[in-house]
RNA sequence: GGUUUCGUAGCUCAGCUGGAUAGAGCAACUGCCUUCUAAGCAGUAGGUCUUGCGUUCGAAUCGCAACGAGACCA
């Protein structure tokens, strides 16, 4: 009973009918709001086929659909535009069918498709910032809103726990640390580690100073540096099994767990699985030796291994050191191989910055030559980068806007707006705390996804997240209203219950037909949000509907209304965008309160 | 230098597979709280859709080129 598909299959008859020409596919777009219609369909393909004007084109054509699709009330045509009106009755009917029920389908059907999204993907040598933020909302929202469209989905979380980058930490935390643990500092896991990081580019960059003074380059001395001796002497260590070394690595990253715990909590992601690169970061090589001896490898003159990606107009890859070690696209071969074994994924998804486009094109394509059809399943979920009003955030140089402090400050201005519009005072201590977080990190989380993963995005920290307008605070506000609105009358003289029958006739306002229009694009907007992988899509369409509600609100009287029959119908129509707000926004992640 | 993404109001962004007079929010200015919660609503102002050429009945959207920004590779 989708209409859609009825005016075009209808159309394609018409159009047969009446010009004797065979169409294959007609779409009818939204009527711009100027005009009167609820669809619309653009007349000038098919004049040469009518060999009519326009006009006369579109009039003909709306006659037949009119004459032979009940739901058509009637239309008309504006040049080479036929408006097509719905019946109120087709809307009311669709409403009735929604009325009161969630829009997102909990059941998977038999043959759900298996989807692993990995997301996240933390270095265990410093804590999260900005960056890392965009890429776990963009994460999870997409799992979300794939779970909701239909698939099986496994989230998935690679920490990147091994390497020299861990070993900076280590050897700085040996060196200058004086034993200091979380609980001596009072610093969360991450952060000190973190600080340690810091610490030791800070000591390296002074000695590749120095030894550049002696007369060095800069690239001799960056090799020279007794710094980068050490930490290279100490990542042999660890991968030899060293049992100090290991001790040691375990006793750091044991406190950044717990830290990312926190930020993961504070956050609202969550993961399935979890894979560790210290497990993985052998995998891959043996699959290095059944291409080579399928000739899809090659190996040079210095031993290594690589692919010819030429014919496809990209680079030779180098896929094994001619030492036999492996390179980043070594484990990468390796786990994409063992998590197809584990779970038989039809689609894995990689949420990875758009700097690393290059290395999933050549990942992909590599797999593909190496004869796995699966790999046809694999996508990078690829977004731009967060940008500072002054560039790039540098972890190095300090120049990061922390995720934990970022955070923090959201609920902090939560806080404080929540107390400056006197709101919320009847809620007790717990309640206001939760409600803050709810505000503060819906406000980041909308903020965040609003924009499409595909395009960077900048972050002004002067200017703090604003509450008003296009953001999370304005759609909650507008379901904490339905929300008010129900429970007044639940208590009051109206003593409506939402599972009270819906009146069987009303008369539409337009801003109720156009309301009860946007719940009917619920679901395409899920569908196309999942095909493109876009929470943008989402976070536009929440938007959309609360803004028509907050306008509709306005204009009408719900309780006030004389008509009790109209009173239960709109009290009935607000519950369910109430419903379809607190769904999109879980999409996206995001809660909603009850009141604020 | 090569590859790639992008360029829409002062700012941040929509505008989906080409369609009617290019839309929101922020910032600015005007109104509206004794009324279902004003984190709101209504309104004013703000545009050569970077530029040029092309395809088309029709281009912000597609193609080519130039200019500008970012990322990756060397």
């Amino acid at each position: 009973m989708n209409i859609e598909n009825a005016l075009s299959g209808r159309t394609i008859e018409a159009i047969y009918t009446l010009y004797g020409a065979s169409i294959e596919k007609i779409n009818f777009e939204k009527t711009n709001p100027d005009f009167e219609g609820d669809l619309t369909l653009v007349v000038f393909p098919f004049l040469k086929v009518s060999k009519k004007k326009p006009e006369e084109t579109a009039a003909e054509i709306g006659n037949y659909l009119k004459a032979n699709i009940p739901e058509v009330a009637s239309f008309n045509v504006v040049k080479g535009f036929l408006n097509i009106v719905i019946s109120d009755a087709y809307w009311l009917d669709y409403f009735k069918s929604v009325d009161g029920k969630t829009f997102i389908n909990a059941t998977l059907p038999e043959n759900a498709p298996t989807v692993m999204v990995e997301y996240s993907s933390p270095n265990t040598n410093k804590p999260l910032h900005l960056g890392h933020v965009r890429n776990n909302l963009l994460g999870y929202s997409v799992a979300e809103i794939l779970k909701a469209a239909g698939n099986k989905v496994i989230k998935t979380n690679l920490v990147n726990d091994r390497g020299i980058h861990i070993c900076k930490s280590m050897l700085a935390w040996v060196k200058w640390g004086n034993g200091e643990t979380p609980e001596s500092s009072g610093m969360k896991g991450d952060h000190l580690v973190g600080k340690y990081y810091v610490e030791f580019d800070k000591h390296y960059k002074k000695e590749i100073g120095e030894l550049i003074s002696q007369g060095k380059t800069k690239e001799e001395a960056e090799k020279q540096a007794p710094l980068m001796l050490d930490i290279q002497q100490m990542l042999r260590k660890w991968e030899a099994g060293d049992p100090e070394t290991r001790k040691l690595w375990e006793m750091m990253n044991g406190w950044v767990y717990k830290g990312f715990e926190q930020t993961y909590k504070m956050l609202g992601v969550d993961f399935d699985t979890t894979y560790y690169e210290s497990n993985t970061y052998l995998l891959g090589k043996d699959i290095i030796d059944t291409g080579l001896a399928n000739g899809v490898l090659k190996r040079r003159a210095d031993n290594s291994v690589f692919i010819d990606l030429t014919p496809d107009g990209l680079d030779e890859k180098t896929v094994l050191r001619g030492d036999g070690t492996s390179v980043y696209i070594t484990q990468d071969i390796g786990t994409a191989v063992q998590r197809q074994e584990q779970f038989k994924f039809d689609k894995l998804i990689h949420t990875v910055g758009n700097e690393q486009d290059y290395h999933f094109k050549v990942l992909f394509l590599t797999l593909k030559k190496l004869g796995y059809t699966w790999a046809e399943g694999l996508y990078h979920l690829s977004y731009g980068m967060v940008e500072l009003p002054d560039g790039k955030m540098k972890s190095r140089e300090g120049t990061v806007v922390d995720a934990d402090d970022l955070m923090q400050e959201m609920i902090d201005t939560a806080k404080a707006t929540t107390l400056e519009l006197g709101k919320a005072n009847d809620l007790n201590e717990a309640d206001k705390l939760h409600l803050y977080e709810t505000v503060g990190m819906g406000s980041l989380k909308y903020f965040m996804l609003k924009v499409d993963p595909k395009k960077k995005m900048l972050f002004n920290p002067a200017e703090s997240i604003d509450f008003n307008g296009n953001t999370a605070p304005f759609i909650q506000f507008n379901y904490v209203r339905t929300q008010a609105m129900l429970r007044k009358a639940k208590s009051g003289a109206e003593n409506f219950n939402v599972h009270d029958a819906l009146p069987e006739n009303v008369t539409m306002l337009p801003k109720e037909k156009a309301l009860i229009i946007k719940l009917y694009n619920f679901n395409a907007t899920l569908k196309q949000a999942a095909l493109e992988f876009s929470p943008a899509l989402i976070a536009n369409y929440v938007y959309d509907l609360a803004k028509e509600f907050s306008q509709y609100y306005n204009e009408t009287d719900i309780l006030k209304e004389e008509n009790k029959e109209l009173v239960a119908f709109r009290l009935h129509l607000s519950n369910t965008i109430g419903i379809a707000i607190k769904d999109a926004m879980g999409l996206l992640g995001i809660e909603v309160p009850e009141r604020m």
